[in-house]
DNA sequence: TATTAGCACTCTTTAGTATTGAGTGCTAAT
DNA sequence: ATTAGCACTCAATACTAAAGAGTGCTAATA
């Protein structure tokens, strides 16, 4: 028993209709909204084919049937390359992005913001990871006797601070010099092997500056263990109450709890990372707390380079083929504007 | 008809009960639980009494009483110089506050997840806000041709980066002047003054100077417009759902809508700055959202100036005796590390 | 005069029952 | 192969009764 074209349209017919209605589909639905010249009795037979076959699912027995995530997967690859996004959007979109370029950490923010408003679903948003990234320029700044803040420049525009602390003080002048000595030199490099780097750069020093260069550079390695530390935004994150399926306290909760912890969330998001789109329905998902919803992410890039993810979270009951052009239109609006404003 | 010593004792009995409980009490549960030396029907009649005087409401002829706001009010400010806290909870708050030394914002962050950990409510702190601290030092960091970074660091050591656009490159050697010529102008002003400060003092400059300034002053201008945005940090918010007040799912989502709108929060936590220890219960809260929440929020300064706050949010069934002293503790371990670590 | 036992009354909560209605699955006719 | 017809299932809804918690009032009591 395969699945031929009629079985494929009465499956797209009951997505729909449970896309937008959230409720079981029956067979007179079907044959009364959808036009497709049988009877409910024949459709009858073809969602119980469709049942056995694993696309549908019966609550109970008086009830419609409601499909499955292997039928959404189904659904979502068929759509996979037809993506059309309204031209209202698609504006919107860009008009949107563009007032945040300055700060990349702002376009990133705002890209959430947009795909939340746009989709009613809730949006997440991870921020340039550094460590894909080149250091374009460090300076050492004061802040007093005890204490540096470091300030990192990347090639993708990115600005990282971190203090810590020295033993005795600094004079400003030197503090320029260290700044402009490690900038020449590490300039270029890889953010996660700048500590290697030191390293290896170190022993031929400029004589006078070695001894304060010695005292700082373990600061220095340790501080840019910390940035490794991603950042990530959200949007948008009540609008699951929008969704009957969260009616449920329980289950509202338990999103929500998910949501609020941030390293789950993250290592969810950087799954699949070379993928330039990734979509992920119900069960297919790792994390126990979500696998009744669906997350569809997009990868943007600098130079090639995978440096964040953008993406949607909602019910696997999930309006596909309106958000993935949208989440699509945000990553490719976001690798035009990294590259237009963000050189390397 | 006054509030005597025995209606003030039933008072109590039923605010502590219906704060652990969450249910309406009935006379019969005082008279068992609470060692009052008089029968229900006594209890019953005083009880009769407070709902006249405003102290009590009964949610249905059947039911059991309920505190008013008012009542909450009376109890609080009775509690209000009793501040006890367990020994173990004021070593883990010190304990943990010290782990985020060294940057102001992490310690702020740190500090809402204490909170919300000890109270197992909702936690809300505000970062210092930089318009009452003055000015330490100021950098410019080239990103590229077209941008330049500003970074600030204010007395209490607080960092602000801006990237803003110039018109024509400027050298890394013109750029340490600058920076060097304004930190030395500008130190010790206060930050929403250094715009005024930098036009008086622009006429009389350094010739060499004079140009490049004039390009990039009314960038710096703008900039320290964009520094007024205040930040806030949140933990625990799904915390609410631990209360069977906000079972309804309609009441969760409004609380957490609320908590999403980030204006509105901080000017919530904003109002009676001066004060203290803040505590605002149920009705007297300004936001339709939250009235039926109340709120316990505390002062940190810096310098004797307020520079931030701290607090919880939750139903006005609040733990009063038990949160009360520990965002009192907080407060009081935030300025000492201020003190201590942030100098001027 | 203040307290309290006793009791009728109120109103929610819970359980039980009947009814309705949406939807299926099967059979027999087309 | 399709479909009309019909019996059957089961959740949802409405209705009713019973239980239980708590009050307020009255009359007795200390």
């Amino acid at each position: 028993m395969g699945i031929d074209g009629r079985k494929l349209k009465i499956l797209q017919a009951i997505i729909h209709n449970y896309i937008t209605n959230a409720e079981p589909v029956g067979s007179r639905t079907i044959s009364k909204k959808y036009d497709l010249g049988v009877s409910p009795a024949t459709i009858r037979n073809e969602m119980s084919d469709l049942e056995e076959l694993g696309f549908l699912v019966q609550p109970h027995t008086s009830a419609g049937r409601v499909p499955s995530d292997r039928a959404y997967r189904l659904y979502v690859d068929s759509l996979v390359n037809k993506k059309r996004i309204k031209l209202v959007q698609k504006r919107q979109i860009k008009r949107s992005l563009v007032d945040g370029i300055n700060e990349l950490e702002e376009l990133i923010q705002n890209s959430a913001k947009v795909l939340s408003k746009l989709t009613n679903y809730t949006s997440l948003a991870i921020a340039p990871q550094l460590i894909e990234s080149r250091l374009k320029h460090i300076q050492l700044v004061p802040i007093d006797e005890t204490k540096l803040l470091m300030v990192l420049v990347t090639n993708s525009g990115i600005v990282k601070n971190t203090v810590f602390n020295i033993e005795k003080e600094i004079s400003n002048n030197q503090l320029s010099l260290i700044s402009n000595f490690l900038t020449k030199k590490l300039k270029g490099h890889r953010i996660d092997e700048l500590g290697i780097e030191l390293k290896k750069n170190l022993t031929k020093e400029i004589f006078e500056l070695r001894d304060v260069i010695k005292d700082v550079m373990p600061m220095i390695n340790k501080s840019i263990d910390d940035l490794e530390e991603i950042d990530l935004y959200s949007d948008g994150v009540t609008n699951i109450f929008n969704f009957p399926e969260y009616n449920d306290i329980t289950k509202a909760k338990s999103f929500l709890s998910f949501l609020e912890n941030k390293e789950n969330v993250i290592d969810m998001l950087l799954r699949n990372k070379n993928q330039d789109i990734e979509i992920t329905i119900g069960k297919e998902n790792c994390y126990e707390e979500i696998k009744n919803c669906s997350l569809i992410t997009a990868t943007y890039r600098f130079n090639g380079k995978t440096i964040g993810r953008v993406g949607v979270i909602g019910p696997t009951r999930m309006a596909y083929a309106k958000v993935i052009p949208v989440v699509k239109s945000i990553a490719v609006n976001l690798n035009d504007i990294l590259e237009k404003h963000f050189d390397l």
